[in-house]
DNA sequence: GACAAAAAAGCACGATCGGTCGTAGACTTT
DNA sequence: AAAGTCTACGACCGATCGTGCTTTTTTGTC
């Protein structure tokens, strides 16, 4: 690896780490440049604009989403036993050190959906992609007889993404101690509720 | 009421509405003097800082909070029927005009989660006490017995928050038409699951 | 209509924003 | 050794940021 693709990759990485504090607006070029050790025009080099960063953080972030939750998950057998790996690796997600600010894409979700851009096109299309694998390892949780027949999909990634949020809010804002026993006991429902009626 | 506080109230009725969009650090002096059409210094002179401004941002969220969602529901009779009011007017709030971006609590959630101060502490006492609204409904659910006796209300509200969260991203980051209906069918499956067995 | 008080404007400040220069040292390649 | 490519630098641009201080305009009361 060249030394410019090296500065590259650590400039990003650090302009993750901003994002996922203060959001993409809150990395500005002069700020990152303190941080990671370069000019100004040193940095601002390395990229043809701040929207070409912001795309390299949010590409960043999504292999990273992938490295941490996804790729794990599915080491995990097909069925409720997968479903399972993909919640507790996506707790383990939120507390990763190259995002102290918790899950980037809450912050980003928030923070472009109403502005149109490249970068809302990148981010919608990772949790649109997010949301879809949660339904199918729910499709495939019934066609290995954990989940029963009826179970709308969609409903079940809906529901579980929501359980995702809440535990981001207590736990970020609120600071609430119970946060992760109540996501897990909100999980347990949810997949309880999933199972074929016995 | 004095020519002053009706310019003051327009003013943090602009903010607010640009808070919802683009948050607390989105409102800049310049944007919206220009906005309500007055100079920078003469909007300035009615408050003695920015942070003031938020402030009485935050405080005009809350008041309009309530004004739409909390005390339209304590209409509804006690039990199950205020649950769905607190949900329906809640669904209206996220559309209401005055808050063009949707829910400012979500978007002041993400912004604030990090970082220290006085908004944060108001944010969290008005995140807290919504919580505790939610909770102390189901509670009362329970004892006009519509729901179970054993429900963890503290889970329940957990749960319905995130239904909230859920159809918040749902339908403003990912523009999913399905967000309403998959909003309500989560609802009506925490609702059946919390009622009492028959 | 005079006059004090309130409200808004005018102007200026230091800092920082994203971005563009020209340039210079360090490596590669020839 | 010469030529060319990477990589990073400092200086600078116009615009905007939050926030003072002073002056002008508007408002309400007698």
């Amino acid at each position: 690896m060249s030394k410019g693709t090296a500065t590259r990759e650590r400039i990003v990485d650090t302009a993750l780490q901003v994002a996922s504090v203060d959001g993409l607006e809150g990395i500005t070029i002069g700020r990152l440049a303190s941080e990671v050790g370069l000019s100004k025009s040193g940095l601002f080099a390395h990229f043809r604009s701040k929207e070409e960063l912001q795309l390299a953080v949010l590409a960043a972030a999504t292999d990273k989403f992938t490295q941490v939750v996804v790729r794990p998950a599915l080491a995990a057998p097909r069925g409720e036993p997968r479903v399972r790996a993909l919640f507790e690796h996506w707790l383990g997600w939120e507390r990763h050190e190259s995002i102290p600010g918790g899950c980037v894409f809450m912050q980003l979700s928030v923070e472009l959906d109403d502005h149109p851009g490249a970068a809302r096109d990148a981010l919608v299309e990772a949790q649109t992609r997010w949301l879809d694998a949660l339904a199918r390892t729910a499709e495939m949780a019934i066609e290995e007889g954990h989940f029963r027949p009826g179970l709308d999909t969609r409903v079940f990634a809906f529901q579980l993404f929501g359980v995702l949020c809440s535990y981001y809010h207590t736990k970020r804002l609120l600071r609430d101690e119970r946060a992760e026993a109540h996501a897990r006991a909100a999980f347990e429902h949810l997949v309880g509720w999933s199972r074929i009626p016995t």
